[in-house]
DNA sequence: CTATATAATTCAGCGATCTTAACTAATAAG
DNA sequence: CTTATTAGTTAAGATCGCTGAATTATATAG
């Protein structure tokens, strides 16, 4: 990687940092749920199936923890928990139409600074941006796609 | 906002947040430090002199939270914490050189995939991105200098 | 000098999450 | 059928961070 470009990722991550965390957490606080929450409530809604073991090894904690934190997610509404027919040992898990809510209003809130900064570009700028992160998302796809088949 | 941009940001941020967010508590658990420290520890790196009051403000928390947190964090080594000559009621936050350490570590780990995304573009597409990400960085940079010197 | 306001600390108590260990249920292997 | 493995749950205990209230020290106002 050319050196000018290092650092404008370095940049770009402090940036995404300084603007990210702090409203991330204050969403949390204000609406009342805990990071791990909110964290498991963000992972179910971009991996629309998953079991208990996953979310552990996600975040890296035994079973046990997750067991304990999505029961209060069911008995909260966020997420419902049903067999999988295939093998009656998993749960699977998938996030009610308020978790889903809550999900969405928590990544708009946390990146809320990038459409605001957005907003106060040009369209020519708009449209550079545009394929650029376009660019990325598309690479990010090829990278994905290999493993996310792989299991299971 | 025009349309297509609407739904790139949103796939981008779906992106960030399915790749960013797992890797940060895993790589906190591994490490030993809570979320809320290493959040305050990217926040002293990002603000190089900070108080226990102005954290307060920023994750949205007490006073007694922030000075017991930080109360660990200084014995672990990771903050600095000395009087404000100008006003001896407030305390200087300050990251050491091992505060500063596991505050880059962190934020590498974070983004690492977005470093491995970058190595698999040709230069030209890097060239683009560069570009597009420059553009972010400096008008969020006109956005953030009203602001960032306004007090002290 | 006295009174008030501000910044930080300390302490007791609460709630949340984590771990380990024991347990139930379902599947796979012999 | 018996045994071992896998997925998830439950319970007990520990830790952690937060709050509210009381306290200390500094700064400001009258």
């Amino acid at each position: 990687m050319s050196p000018p470009l290092e650092k404008t990722i370095k940049d770009w991550m402090n940036l995404n940092m300084r603007n990210s965390l702090g409203n991330f957490m204050r969403f949390a606080r204000e609406k009342n749920y805990s990071l791990p929450q909110l964290s498991a409530l963000i992972h179910l809604s971009q991996n629309e199936e998953c079991n208990i073991s996953g979310l552990g090894t996600e975040f890296g904690v035994t079973n046990a923890a997750v067991s304990q934190l999505l029961e209060k997610m069911v008995q909260q509404g966020l997420v419902h928990r049903s067999e999988d027919p295939q093998d009656r040992r998993n749960k699977v898990l998938v996030l009610t139409e308020e978790g889903n809510k809550i999900a969405n209003e928590g990544m708009i809130e946390r990146h809320k600074w990038l459409s605001d900064l957005i907003n106060i570009l040009t369209e020519e700028e708009k449209d550079h941006v545009d394929s650029a992160l376009r660019l990325l998302i598309d690479k990010a796809a090829l990278l994905d796609d290999p493993k996310s088949q792989s299991e299971s």
